[in-house]
DNA sequence: GCATTAATGATAA
DNA sequence: TTATCATTAATGC
């Protein structure tokens, strides 16, 4: 079966739609919990986090994202204020398109509304698949289904070198973990041929 | 040198 | 068993 990625959209079709080149330092506020969604976001190069915190002001990130690909995209279709924050994780340069101006495009190019639909799908399906795992208590459950979700983001599949590009402090904030856990749990994994440590750089 | 990240040990819940 | 706290080592700028 072929599988439908991710596809980004092309920039200078978004650019065609008025669409402008931001960029942001690193640890800067692209939007927040409570602004109401205007944009479109891709990202073209830099790395971007979706979190919140809770009310111990604990932090729980909800995701981590790369080159190439789009957020806040759900929040485009409703009437609904985001409920995360969006910051960049290193210095990042995005491609943002007005709210009704993808619309139009949306619009204007079934195709890509299809591909747009299959994206969303395909990250609610994997997304729910994550969730079945972190209610698990078992430490390396959740961090395998961190890395399950965190694979099926990534164009390369190379099956068994996905270097997971998180500090285990990231690690440890997307699954709730403790960073200490994280470090021993993932060591007892590599043991046990779950995954492999190289340079200290994780690879599943 | 300083800041960040990783690793390890001790102890409490 | 994991969280918490403290300490130390390694890494990158």
């Amino acid at each position: 079966m072929k599988t439908i990625s991710c596809m980004k959209i092309d920039e200078q079709l978004l650019q065609s739609y008025g669409a402008e080149i931001k960029t942001y330092k690193e640890k800067e506020l692209i939007f927040r919990e409570d602004d109401s969604p205007n944009f479109y976001y891709q990202i073209i190069d830099g790395g971007v986090k979706v979190n919140n915190f809770n009310d111990d002001g604990k932090e729980f990130i909800h995701n981590i994202l790369g080159k190439g690909q789009s957020f806040g995209d759900a929040h485009l279709f409703i009437e609904k204020k985001y409920t995360v924050n969006a910051f960049a994780i290193k210095p990042t340069t995005l491609i943002v398109l007005p709210k009704k101006k993808f619309i139009n495009l949306v619009e204007e190019h079934p195709k890509i509304s299809l591909e747009i639909n299959a994206c969303l799908s395909l990250r609610l399906y994997f997304k729910m698949k994550m969730m079945h795992d972190m209610v698990s208590q078992q430490p390396s459950a959740r961090i395998l289904g961190l890395f399950n979700y965190l694979r099926s983001y990534t164009d390369c599949e190379d099956q068994h070198s996905f270097n997971v590009q998180l500090t285990r402090q990231q690690i440890a904030d997307l699954t709730g973990l403790r960073v200490e856990t994280i470090i021993r749990t993932i060591k007892k994994m590599e043991k046990e041929n779950l995954l492999k440590i190289e340079d200290r750089k994780i690879y599943y």
